[in-house]
DNA sequence: CCTGCTTGCACAATCGATAGAGCAAAGGGT
DNA sequence: ACCCTTTGCTCTATCGATTGTGCAAGCAGG
């Protein structure tokens, strides 16, 4: 008994309502109506329904969504952008906004912009040729040209990860987040704070991006309350590029009179390169360190050296940028989300 | 001097091709020559073609790609669905098929399944509905079922990572691969041979999923040419849930006398349950160990032990496949990409 | 001047679904 | 029997672009 189609062989001629309707004696109209699901507000009979949705079954009918979508001008479709995948922090993301699109509904797609400015431009535009209900735009490197085009094309979105002037950001509370951290450092041994005067460095992210400044700040804001100063050099933002934060963590290690005693390593990607040097380092030198880590990633906790680190709510953002969307604000408020801390062990 | 529509306040009306004509003087299959680029065929002035480009320029127009598509019953989309985004696999197919999409012209959607049958089913039809020019299947459940989807409703595709009979595949090369990481693990230490005897293991995964059955092969292979024998207990394949196998793995070294002296790991999601026990093990034990994974992850290179990896060719598998798909051959033919091994320092 | 070709466009049908408006038949009340 | 309401549909315009066909003007050759 087939139930879905003819299995014809090559480019098989697609059933359309009009098909239906043929087949069924009805109009397309009453056709559509019965597919769509507005058929009691459009009073056809149940039983005309039912025959309906039969023969659509046996004939493997499909609604053609982009004439729909056409038609009501939206498509269905949420998108997300994001810079790119191979991150815990944006794959988790991708997966949970999957997850709160689908329970609305919604057919999520997800399209990466590789933190290229023209790409994401041109990525947002194709999207919104293709009509996109709504967009989330996660971690762009130009918020606010992302929403002058969709406020130009009326498409509702939220920036999550990265805040904009011009549209509702949710962002994770990184000032709150980098002191909770940054805190857990300090308490993570016994010794006196004065043991980490001068000796707890920050690596890593441009000092200029939001989430790194905000950030800096948390982290300076700990540090000074608990050894009363942070010099300038313990802030060493020069970058996400593994290899030059790798450079950078060796020179802080040249001298050994004021080498780190804990550092806490801006994002993932950063880590990767503190990890080459720190993997260089002697044991017993690593050991004594404390290392702090501002993201999540499950193999890092399985280090040579036990490493905190702060997780990002990643549902928390994404259940939040839903709601910002859904309850029409058109003011740009910025949501914090905050972060939970993974000690080791 | 703005360029770019008009930053109008809420729901904007879109520019159109009837606008375009409007303004230029041109009737509206003139506009959509100009702009399509069909307009040397069509025959088309030049000079009004530059003239309407221009206009649409200043108007912000932009191309309705619903409406294209319907008329074209294509839609420009190159579909991707894999199993889930945070995976470091996957992760990197996606990003690799965004790169090969758009130098295609094509605008590449990704969207995952999270390895739910009904859930891949119901993506498939809705990207089918969408009506997607092409569409990759990684990892799927059931690639045929997809495959059926497909053929009935005339979309190109191909699957990869996985096998099917119904449609062209393009694969890692596991049985190879997994020869390659077994013969790796023999020499990475200088005992003889029979050291290893009985006492080298491959564990997670599913005998039945195609790809673990090629890896398992591969090793058994390995391991009967190397040390006489392969026992049927060397091969635990009972999934890739983290806490099962790590319940597996403890099983393994309860007793000191049989407890293995290497571990060939099945992808990084095994490994990271594998990784949560061998972690609680006495660092002298682990020493003695030789772990391999097949799979990659740049933090696997930084744990307390080194790991040997496997790295799936993933430009490869994503280039075979876009030529695959542009070679229209029909039959289901398989394609190997020959993975590369990582080695520890 | 007439025929025939080329150039440069316009007309109108079409893709498939949706939604406002309309209309006949059935039912109900008086 | 008459009027009004409800039921159950059908008709038709519409979304915006594409494309096969048609057609007038211009030009060349005879």
């Amino acid at each position: 008994m087939k139930v879905a189609g003819k299995n014809r062989p090559g480019a098989a001629k697609k059933t359309t309502i009009y098909d239906l309707a043929q087949l069924t004696g009805a109009s397309p109209s009453t056709v559509s109506a019965a597919l769509n699901g507005t058929w009691r507000q459009r009073r056809i009979k149940e039983s005309t329904v039912r025959q309906i949705q039969q023969t659509a079954l046996k004939e493997g009918y499909r609604t053609n969504l982009q004439a729909r979508g056409l038609r009501q001008s939206r498509s269905g479709l949420a998108g997300l952008i994001m810079p790119m995948y191979d991150n815990r922090f944006f794959a988790s993301l991708a997966q949970s906004f999957e997850v709160e699109a689908r329970q609305r509904g919604l057919c999520p797609i997800t399209v990466s912009t590789h933190r290229d400015p023209e790409e994401e431009q041109r990525t947002v535009d194709t999207l919104i040729s293709y009509a996109v209900d709504s967009l989330f735009v996660a971690g762009a490197t130009d918020p606010d040209a992302v929403s002058r085009l969709c406020a130009d094309a009326g498409v509702r979105h939220v920036n999550v990860d990265l805040p904009g002037r011009l549209a509702a950001s949710v962002i994770s509370d990184n000032r709150a987040g980098a002191m909770t951290l940054t805190e857990a450092m300090f308490d993570a041994r016994p010794d006196s704070d004065a043991h980490l005067k001068g000796r707890i460095f920050f690596l890593g992210g441009r000092e200029k991006d939001f989430a790194t400044s905000e950030r800096i700040a948390g982290f300076r804001a700990v540090v000074e309350r608990r050894t009363g100063t942070c010099a300038a050099e313990q802030v060493v933002a020069t970058g996400y590029n593994p290899e030059i934060v790798a450079k950078e963590a060796q020179k802080l290690f040249r001298d050994p009179a004021t080498a780190p005693r804990a550092l806490l390593v801006n994002s993932t990607i950063a880590f990767e390169g503190g990890l080459s040097f720190l993997a260089s380092l002697p044991p017993e030198t690593v050991e004594q360190l404390v290392v702090g880590c501002y993201d999540y990633d499950p193999f890092v906790r399985y280090l040579r050296f036990p490493v905190i680190m702060m997780r990002q709510d990643v549902e928390g953002l994404i259940r939040e940028a839903f709601r910002l969307l859904e309850s029409d604000t058109t003011k740009p408020e910025v949501v914090r989300v905050t972060p939970t801390l993974v000690t080791p062990g």
